[in-house]
DNA sequence: TGCAAAATAGTACGACCGTTCGTTTTATTT
DNA sequence: AAATAAAACGAACGGTCGTACTATTTTGCA
């Protein structure tokens, strides 16, 4: 009953079962568990989850649910890693068929922004998850803050690039240009989520265009905006 | 005993009790529970702060914190309510003390940032209540959306008072500008709390003088800087 | 089709939660 | 010093939590 469940959602995901590979019965009720874990958990937060509601939305006892993964520690960690998949396959990916350099870093910034917009009503576990765990050490936060950090990074090299393209001015500083972008993308979910400001998206966006324009390279077009 | 621990406190407060005032024992034990009550929420949220954990730092009965409050959610208030004064003390009213315009923003801003990068070690309550409540209504979210509010206000109007004394560019945009001031700050939190990244600070300063760089007027001298 | 293995259910435990209530201790006023 | 009010206590309640165990059902393969 449970496992069927998911072919008929309204789909969040795109295809968190593996396509083609031979999936036994528990790995299915596993991967719907961890799908409706990761819708309870932005909501909530990972903190806020837990088993018997999530049981309760299974529509499976307790135990069951426990199972299969014999810790809540280990549900945590498997929803933030399905959140780190989709997060790759949402923003990161689709973005890399962009040519590097300017091109591939606005497609970054769209696609991350995007998402953050859709996230104003489901909540995002990389931010929820940093308040959550900053002072409390262990294995749910080194998972946490490793994907976080493998994204940061992403993008920290996409402006690299950008300027090795000669997009961006050389004496821009990467790192200053990554920390200001991360903040808009903060100050986005911070005021659209929380105190429910209109217009938030456009100052994010208005946001990034004034930081490339800082740096824009005379010899680079600025039609690429 | 209760009581007079809050004398001899290592003091991360200004005068939590009112000097001068008669106060009844009841009401200085009530101040002392909310001074450690937010020493507790700022480390692990407002949600995770519990009345049990409060009656031990405190050295009281459960029912004896109780009584003050009536509820967990009076108490989550009055913690609201504390921090609130303790922000305006230390970072709003400081700053009138300059000038109307650019000096003023700046004051507002560095103190700030000041107070963020002390947050570091302790946790910034409007940004972990922001996550928490985002999407929990109630008295507890009306308190703290309130407070965010006000003091979000409080720079805007910074912002456009500087602009009318002519020290930022006719054609700044007000809230647009406010927005990008608050995610330095977010970003400074989140990079440098939970991902412990070093030189968030540093480049928290270096996006604000960026801000003011763009719109810096070209009458008004660049030397206030 | 039958049987071992895997998956799920059921039950129970101890810990902690916010809250209530009656009692006792401590402050304040008369 | 006696009377009164305020404050703190201690025990208990109903509830939820994660987890450990055992039983039952379901599944997949020989």
């Amino acid at each position: 009953m449970a496992v069927v469940d998911i072919a008929n959602k309204t789909s969040r995901s795109f295809a968190p079962i593996e396509a083609g590979a031979v999936m036994h019965k528990g790995q299915q009720t596993k991967a719907a568990i961890v799908d409706a874990a990761l819708g309870l958990a932005t909501q909530i937060g990972l903190e806020g989850l837990s088993i018997g509601a999530l049981a309760e939305v299974m529509r499976m006892s307790k135990s069951g649910v426990f199972a299969h993964f014999g810790s809540r520690e280990e549900l945590q960690i498997s929803v933030i890693r399905e959140y780190h998949a989709r997060f790759e396959q949402e923003v990161f990916y689709p973005a890399l068929e962009k040519p590097k350099g300017l091109p591939r870093l606005q497609a970054l910034f769209q696609n991350w922004m995007y998402r953050t917009s859709v996230e104003i009503d489901s909540g995002c576990l990389y931010i929820s998850g940093a308040v959550e765990f900053d002072d409390r050490p262990g294995p749910v936060r080194d998972a946490l803050a490793g994907s976080v950090q493998t994204w940061l990074a992403a993008m920290y090299r996409a402006v690299v690039q950008a300027k090795e393209t000669g997009h961006l001015a050389k004496n821009a500083d990467e790192h200053q240009i990554a920390f200001e972008i991360h903040g808009l993308i903060l100050a986005l979910h911070y005021e659209a989520r929380f105190l429910k400001t209109p217009g938030s998206v456009a100052r994010a966006n208005t946001g990034f265009v004034n930081i490339l324009a800082r740096h824009a390279n005379a010899n680079a077009s600025a039609s690429a905006l």
